[in-house]
DNA sequence: TAGTGGTCTAGACCACTAT
DNA sequence: TAGTGGTCTAGACCACTAT
């Protein structure tokens, strides 16, 4: 119920029928509008305003966050390349390099918490800012998990393929950090011999804790920012 | 009421009273314990899941994290060395370079809202673990805020300063970069030249939304990793 | 002074887990 | 089948804002 709430008060924001920086109907009168209880309804825009589209200014009212969207759309892009592109007024684009099922590294398998012996599927891509190289992104999955993917069911977008396959997900782990990387991935990122990359590797979980993905990604360094904002 | 309760429990975490991985006493009987309805009870717990200090298995209980303790640690981290150091059992030094008042370069003063003629105060600094060289740290504040401090005020920990002075912390915003840095700054991370760092941008922000502090990191990209949760 | 968000109560029913 | 977390209700009082 309460999700239900959220994602059409989202809608009504990102229309604009709530227009940047007004004041929301009182809680009182959007529980009476959405026929829920004031807790209800609470629950549903406590998420946005953790998500930032909300303000809540005590005694005064709800308030739909002037240009917030920026910051948490950086927050949220972390995982969606499409999305920080877009923001960005940038097209997202995808060469596709390969796939293949094999068995996992160490690391791999550490990461997908599965024994070495169980096979993952790895595919390679290169991630476009307009005609930018941006990124190379290396996913593998679990071959248990996810079944016996196939490339265009990959490439197609892993998540919706599995969120269609009842899948939900849960919370995600990430690590930065910089090097400079190997010469094959220099070259797809047209990046000089000795130019920076800030790395990262992300391990993604159902709800119920299973990581279902291990992504490794290398950033062109002078091309990428992450942001991210605290409390 | 919620907040005094997650504080208790949250000590009650550390203090092993509960258990690494054990169920934690339904929310029926705990909220019975501090005298609270339910939602109240969940209102804490709720605050302890989100920091992954606890989970919720639906229909069975809620149990104490086994390991999860370092992600929530390594997040607060970020904003302290100090902490992340002492969380790898390693010791937190700090190598004083210089400490000058000047007029702010552009990137400054646009970090700090300020104009080009307002002083500013800038603090270089080596952060070590045990005696490694780990980050090499660049700090500038306002002197239209935070006065004429001193070397050892701003070294001794400009926050508790700055506490003490009657400011209260707001939210920080944080960029993430990754560079090969200048000779020099090499040198104090004893970095081979060519090396990739991982550079952090920071603004933090008082309550009332001003900023306070801009401060430039360079990483040693093979000796540090910042660590992330999501959802 | 009327209206707002912040918090809390004392129940209720549900799907699920563990046995 | 008993117990658990997930969600929801229909109220209530509070401090605060806006006027």
């Amino acid at each position: 119920m309460f999700l239900r709430i959220r994602d059409d008060l989202a809608k009504r924001i990102d229309k604009q029928q709530f227009e940047s920086g007004s004041r929301l109907p009182s809680e009182r009168l959007l529980a009476q509008e959405y026929k829920v209880s004031r807790m209800t309804l609470r629950q549903a825009t406590t998420l946005l305003v953790n998500q930032g589209k909300l303000l809540r200014k005590p005694g005064s009212g709800t308030y739909v966050s002037a240009q917030n969207n920026e910051v948490s759309e950086n927050l949220k892009g972390v995982t969606s390349f499409t999305q920080i592109m877009r923001s960005q007024g940038k097209t997202a684009k995808t060469k596709f390099i390969f796939l293949k099922r094999h068995q996992p590294s160490l690391i791999e398998a550490s990461n997908l918490e599965i024994s070495r012996d169980q096979d993952v599927i790895t595919m390679e891509r290169v991630r476009y800012g307009d005609d930018e190289p941006i990124a190379y992104e290396i996913t593998t999955v679990p071959v248990a998990l996810v079944g016996n993917i196939t490339r265009n069911e990959m490439a197609g977008g892993l998540y919706q393929y599995l969120e269609e396959k009842g899948f939900r997900f849960g919370k995600a782990i990430q690590e930065f950090s910089a090097l400079v990387p190997n010469v094959n991935i220099c070259k797809r990122l047209d990046l000089t011999n000795g130019q920076a990359a800030l790395f990262l590797r992300q391990t993604s979980y159902l709800t119920d804790g299973k990581p279902f993905e291990f992504v490794q990604t290398y950033y062109a360094g002078d091309r990428y920012r992450v942001y991210l904002q605290r409390e």
